[in-house]
DNA sequence: AGATGATTTTTGTCAACCAAATTTTTAAAT
DNA sequence: ATTTAAAAATTTGGTTGACAAAAATCATCT
């Protein structure tokens, strides 16, 4: 039989305070380094305990929305949310998807090759310097015998070009898509040759930034990622 | 001059407490439906006061990593990370950024001719079929006379093309963009001609995907896609 | 003026109590 | 024996009060 009525949900009251801070933060009718009234204050205001209203401050605090300090003068802020306390989240949420590294993969050989592309068409001298900057970093760990696959410096090197292209959207997910895999990558110990093929691979994708050429910057990066590609799938196949 | 000394953090017993059984779900320890003691046994195992335990287990539930219920049987139990969860907290970061409209469009720019092609390939009867009943939902929409852009409907047009290519990560960023994208557009209340427009752009994509006609859907969707961008920023450039 | 110590503000933690919700058990009735 | 209803047990939800710890401010002494 149908339930007649509806089940007259009682949300809990912690819930509540969260949301209603939630949406003002949101309705940016609370601004970062705005300060929230102090515990005592809060309490009263929203006519709970101590204790109620706290789970709702160290949920939000959970969430990146306020930073809690304590001592006079301090209290609950509004904060901007960091990349670190989203990326997280969104890792959490993966972790019970099944993906795979294939799956990564095909996100990078969609969106890498434009910003290849895009890099090649609009970096000014300024990005140039940095990306080369940020190659030699690479080159000198391949040099030293480190382990350049899944070091910060190649990481930050697709990130880098993604990061000129001043499109936060799509500088996120490239941020995310590279550390995942590359905490995957580190995982399996890739040897010297891998490395070598990554550095050269590098090379030919500044090289054609350089020159400002979008094509050869597209093509060299689709390369790159396809070649990354089948030798990760090679060395997870042997193990 | 240099630090001596390490300034001797003191980290508050609830963030050790989240850190402890956040550490032990991502490591496996912990698998969803299963349930953690309840918070009288918690409290001897950590040895804290009830207060504190429940602070962290909040901020837990507010990660979506535990549900907590009450009454007997009940208790903190492992559940999977929802996709509501990730997104709110991608969102929250995103407040904070400034990215506009075209941000988001450039990503469906990238992605979604890609995703057409993939649909023309790959999609079987059945996918067929879902296709069919949502494209003919936005024409009932339409023909109603309500607003089809920013519709759920609409969305998930556009959502279902890339669930069957079976890549969790390209659907769940699919799915982001065009709920972001779908806010906006519903403040703008466009007219009845952009709904026009919107139905023949997807008349054209349905087509070649049962047509199996890759290059088709790719250069449909294409198309689609920059009509919608150009005319949502013709409508902003008058508001 | 500058250092030092006391005071104040504000969060952090603990403890004990009662209320509410939900399952399990028990008991009764058919 | 099966179904139904009441009682009990379990577990979280919420309140109050008290004290400790951190950090800024203020007063005091040199």
């Amino acid at each position: 039989m149908q339930q007649l009525f509806t089940p007259e949900k009682k949300e809990k009251i912690s819930s509540l305070i969260i949301r209603q801070i939630r949406t003002a933060i949101m309705q940016g009718r609370l601004k970062p380094g705005e300060a929230l009234p102090p515990e005592k204050e809060l309490i009263t205001q929203f006519g709970v305990s101590k204790h109620t209203l706290r789970e709702a401050l160290r949920a939000l605090e959970g969430m990146g929305l306020i930073v809690i300090r304590r001592g006079a003068g301090g209290g609950p802020v509004v904060s901007r949310v960091d990349w670190e306390t989203a990326r997280d989240s969104f890792a959490d949420f993966l972790h019970f998807q099944d993906f795979s590294l294939g799956h990564l993969s095909e996100v990078r050989r969609i969106i890498e090759p434009y910003i290849a592309r895009r890099a090649a068409e609009i970096f000014t001298p300024e990005a140039d310097a940095e990306l080369l900057a940020l190659h030699a970093e690479c080159r000198r760990l391949y040099d030293e015998g480190e382990s350049l696959v899944g070091a910060e410096a190649e990481i930050m090197f697709h990130v880098l070009l993604g990061k000129h292209a001043g499109n936060p959207v799509l500088w996120v997910i490239l941020d995310f898509v590279n550390n995942m895999l590359a905490e995957a990558k580190r995982k399996m110990k890739p040897g010297g040759d891998f490395c070598l093929m990554v550095l050269n691979g590098h090379q030919r994708i500044v090289d054609a930034v350089l020159a400002r050429d979008p094509d050869g910057a597209e093509r060299w990066m689709r390369e790159h990622i396809l070649e990354v590609e089948r030798e990760l799938e090679r060395l997870h196949a042997q193990a």
